[in-house]
DNA sequence: GTTGTGACTCCAT
DNA sequence: CATGGAGCCACAA
C-alpha cells in the first residue's frame, strides 16, 4: 500500500498507446502519485519494461541524457519532433477527452 | 536528524 | 532561451 502509486504509475505508462505521450506531470496526476519526480525514479529503476520512451517533461523535451534516444524511438513510432522538442499540443496523451469545443465567447 | 542527488514542475527575472 | 529559487518525494551515506 505503501508504493500503489509504484504500481498504478506503470499501469497508466503502459496505458499509453504508441504515437502519443504523456509528460511526468500527468502520469503523476493520474496515477496518484504525490510527485512527478517519483515516476523518473521508477522509470530509472524499473522502467525496462515500460514504453519509457512516451514520457517527456512538461515542456515536451525529454530528459537530457535520453534526449537523442528517446526522439528516434518516438520518430520510428510516428512522433516528430522539431529538433529536441516535440508538440506535446498534438502528440498529448490524455486519459479523459478534453473539454467539448463549445462556441466559447474567444 | 541532516545533506546531497535525481529520467520533475512552476514562476520570476 | 538561460538562470535561479522554491516545492516536491524517495533514498543512500
Amino acid at each position: 500500500m505503501d508504493d500503489e502509486f509504484n504500481e498504478r504509475v506503470r499501469e497508466v505508462i503502459a496505458s499509453v498507446p504508441a504515437g502519443k505521450v504523456a509528460t511526468y506531470g500527468d502520469i503523476a496526476a493520474i496515477s496518484g502519485a504525490p510527485s512527478p519526480r517519483l515516476i523518473g525514479r521508477i522509470l530509472a529503476e524499473d522502467g525496462h519494461d515500460l514504453p519509457w520512451h512516451r514520457i517527456l517533461r512538461a515542456n515536451g523535451t525529454p530528459a537530457p541524457h535520453l534526449l537523442h534516444e528517446q526522439l528516434e524511438l518516438l520518430r520510428v513510432e510516428g512522433v516528430l519532433a522539431d529538433g529536441n522538442r516535440v508538440d506535446l499540443r498534438k502528440y498529448r496523451w490524455e486519459t479523459e477527452p478534453p473539454p467539448a469545443p463549445h462556441d466559447s465567447l474567444f
